[in-house]
DNA sequence: ATGAAAAATGTAAGCGCTTACATTTTTGTT
DNA sequence: AACAAAAATGTAAGCGCTTACATTTTTCAT
């Protein structure tokens, strides 16, 4: 009895199964697999039937490590737990997808040396590019990526003076104009609510834009009250809630992000304060959280989901032309809706 | 001069480079990575010394290939695209990272076929164990996964009849008892919106939780009207428009999930319609949405944070022990908000 | 029919790691 | 100091795939 064509049962079928069954060589399943049309039709069906009959599927563990590529595409955020990174990431994976790309994503919580250790893991894992979210990080971690030949796409951010490739909008203008809109309103005494600014550079630029407008306008920017916390609603609240028992209490609270704002919409509500005839407050994101609250948030929508597309893009452009794509800034608008008006007469 | 320890520049260092830095063999590289305790203090000072001065990092897929495990594991879920799982996601991967694991994640847009594809191209990336949502899949999928001895766990739901590992609760029994309180509130017309049930057995149980919760109420189940629709803000809200154009309007609108409501909660709001006045309407999830609603959403709470993490510790037991953990029931509870009350009286 | 070019297929050498087994070094007795 | 046992290290064979190069088969102009 022919043993040539028997294969092993009660195991993972390999390559090299397949070849047997379908009695070509490990070389010819492989082009089927990867070069199609370099292979007679005839003997393509042979093997589909093998790969059929055996329930093979390759290990891309070991073709990544011959072809030295996995097509797959790392992205690191800072929390899956916040719809904007939710949105844009799924945006991201299903331009991916249609490129044949799976999507690798890790978090690093909002810390930097957690966001390096993710990079390196990553990398290790052989993403063949990764997205990562705004531009702040260590000098030694971009030289990493650059020596180890990594492309790397910077979203959720875009400044002109950076070197990096972007896929983003400019957090610093978008508030600038945010804040022009409070201040022409009458406002003059403002405060901030943002996520810790240290290593979050979205946050920074966002405060940055709201001094500038103060400045422009003839204000001390140093007099802005800002107080830090991380993004959730009950921070905002919290925060919200200290700002309203200051002696200087300010008319305007603009916030780094909607979660933030709904926070203190949420902490005004309760403290018996109304929006926006009291206090205005704005957000920034323009999540659905912003259009669905009990005062409809004024905030700066920024397109989740396009950043998302053309991220991917980008980099699959990147991979495929060895050539670093081009940086793509998105338009930010700013959504008019219930919590900001003019400062109460006093 | 010697060459001995002299190593390529311009390229990734591999294992190879790292031993002759340091001056042993291959295997001792090898163990200080992964067997840290079976080598000397001075070897290891040595090695480590090597690694930091050629940026070394090891490549996961030939030690994938060589050790036959990726310390990967792969979650297949709908869309991130929807804070519960985002939610979840997060809190699953939080927890596998103390484990040293890496999260793969993919989407299936809420499709059978994709989802399929997704659990194949996981396993083929090597994923050691999976975390799949919901029941409903082809046979076809358990068996491969059987046969390639993949750990699978379900999560979202939970059903004892079922034989699979699964963490999460039961969608059945909570939202009938959910009826059971709508039901006792007096309503006799209850509409239903759902996402389609026809791949997707969590809502398909919500929906005969309601039916139930009418038939031991002497109630025609048959008599509920249904709408499926994809989870949306405004496919609730057209949803909700369609019912009460409807000769025998309903008195309570029980949603598949918190989006559907929210959805359902502005048609009533635009229509002129007073919640829960007018129309009672519920929810299911208990996100961040429901309580932040313009009238807070009477809902079902589900611990998805905690079921993330549960879901890793299983998975990981599972992994370690060579044996299926245990299956996990968490209890859900009913949230009362405002936007459950008696049908106005006519 | 014939032969050269083109197309299809085969052979076999790695890719960078882990690990069984072999060898050397250290430790702890006596 | 000598020896066995234990600890540390080294040697080398794969893991399952891709791909350069070699070989065979097919095609097509003559």
């Amino acid at each position: 009895m022919d043993e040539t064509n028997k294969v092993p049962v009660g195991t993972v079928p390999k390559l090299a199964d397949v070849a047997r069954v379908a009695g070509v060589s490990t070389a010819t399943v492989s082009r089927c697999l990867n070069l199609p049309d370099q292979v007679k039709e005839k003997t393509m069906r042979k093997v589909m039937d093998a790969i059929d009959s055996l329930g093979y599927s390759p290990n891309y563990s070991a073709r990544a490590l011959a072809a030295n590529r996995t097509n797959t595409v790392g992205a690191i955020i800072p929390t899956m737990d916040n719809a904007i990174f939710a949105r844009g990431i799924q945006a991201f994976q299903e331009e991916l997808h249609k490129s044949g790309c799976t999507l690798l994503v890790a978090s690093s919580s909002y810390e930097e040396d957690l966001e390096e250790e993710q990079i390196r893991t990553l990398t290790a894992r052989g993403a063949d590019a990764l997205l990562l979210i705004g531009y702040h990080r260590q000098p030694r971690v971009y030289e990493f990526l650059k020596k180890r030949r990594i492309p790397a796409l910077v979203a959720w951010a875009y400044n002109p003076d950076q070197p990096q490739l972007a896929v983003g909008f400019n957090n610093h203008a978008a508030m600038k104009s945010l804040a022009r809109e409070v201040l022409e309103r009458g406002h003059r005494k403002i405060a901030c609510i943002t996520a810790p600014t240290g290593s979050n550079d979205r946050a920074r630029d966002r405060v940055l834009g709201v001094k500038e407008g103060l400045r422009d306008a003839g204000l001390d920017p140093d007099g802005l009250t800002i107080i830090e916390t991380n993004y959730s609603i009950e921070n905002g609240a919290q925060a919200f809630q200290e700002l309203m028992t200051l002696d200087e209490r300010p008319t305007a609270v603009m916030c780094g992000n909607d979660v933030l704002a709904v926070g203190a919409l949420k902490a005004a509500t309760e403290m018996g304060l109304k929006i926006p005839d009291d206090v205005s407050i704005t957000g920034f994101d323009d999540i659905e959280l912003a259009s669905v609250a009990p005062v409809p948030l004024t905030t700066v929508h920024v397109p989740h989901r396009r950043m998302g597309q053309f991220a991917a893009q980008a980099l699959i452009e990147t991979l495929d032309s060895g050539q670093t794509g081009e940086s793509h800034e998105l338009p930010t608008n700013i959504c008019f809706r219930g919590t900001l008006a003019p400062p109460p007469e006093k």
